[in-house]
DNA sequence: CTAACATATGAGCACTTGTTCACATATTCA
DNA sequence: TGAATATGTGAACAAGTGCTCATATGTTAG
């Protein structure tokens, strides 16, 4: 006898696929860098364009070293690229997918009005 | 003489179009609920099924309170929803956006190997 | 070289979050 | 009714997070 004989309906339980850990450990660390207000505007002021610290600090009205510590953690998971340019660090979007993910949320957030 | 006069090139950002605050507190709180590995797995595993409490803590190997505590800030943010049948609670996810978001996100991951 | 500026970074802090534990509530069945 | 089971919930705690401040590093112009 198990512990679990009365509430769980072993047949329907059978056919779900295993949860993989590691995967969703990783979409967790993901969805994390989207888990912010402050990275979510980054995100979104670097939609098509190439921006400098300095920028994205007087575009969203910020700090200059909160914005340099967010573009550092989104550069670590690879949502961001950057290149020199003399004193100043240009900052862009990774990939397509980034924007992907932002207007899926988006929508998703317009939809419930 | 402005503040910033060396390094923002106003022409570019000019014809960037402002971040809705407001907007992207909400964007936040939505990808918050996918930013924990738990909520992750509870989410996948309701993917096509309807579980009970029970049933999900068995399948992740997980305490029932932790589930039901997730579950409890999953349906606030009307991520799942839930009807009661007998002592038993079955849960399921709200909406398709939601399982569509799951799959961005574990493309992504995967993409990276 | 020095001053000015752009960016990066470590420490500190307030705040948030996920889990566990203990207990409360609800439902069924004998 | 009372025992057993399923779920909900508040308190407490450890761990994580985002910002600010101070300072370091790097770059350019004078």
């Amino acid at each position: 006898m198990e512990k679990h004989q009365h509430v769980i309906n072993m047949e329907k339980i059978k056919n779900i696929k295993e949860v993989e850990s590691d995967i969703c450990e990783e979409m967790a660390v993901l969805y994390k860098m989207f888990a912010d207000p402050t990275r979510i505007k980054i995100m979104q002021v670097l939609q098509n364009n190439e921006l400098n610290v300095c920028e994205i600090a007087y575009l969203l009205n910020m700090n200059h070293s909160a914005i340099s510590h967010q573009l550092a953690t989104l550069k670590i998971v690879n949502l961001v690229k950057s290149h020199k340019v003399g004193k100043e660090v240009y900052y862009s979007l990774a990939d397509e997918h980034i924007a992907k993910i932002l207007s899926i949320g988006c929508e998703h957030v317009l939809e419930d009005k």
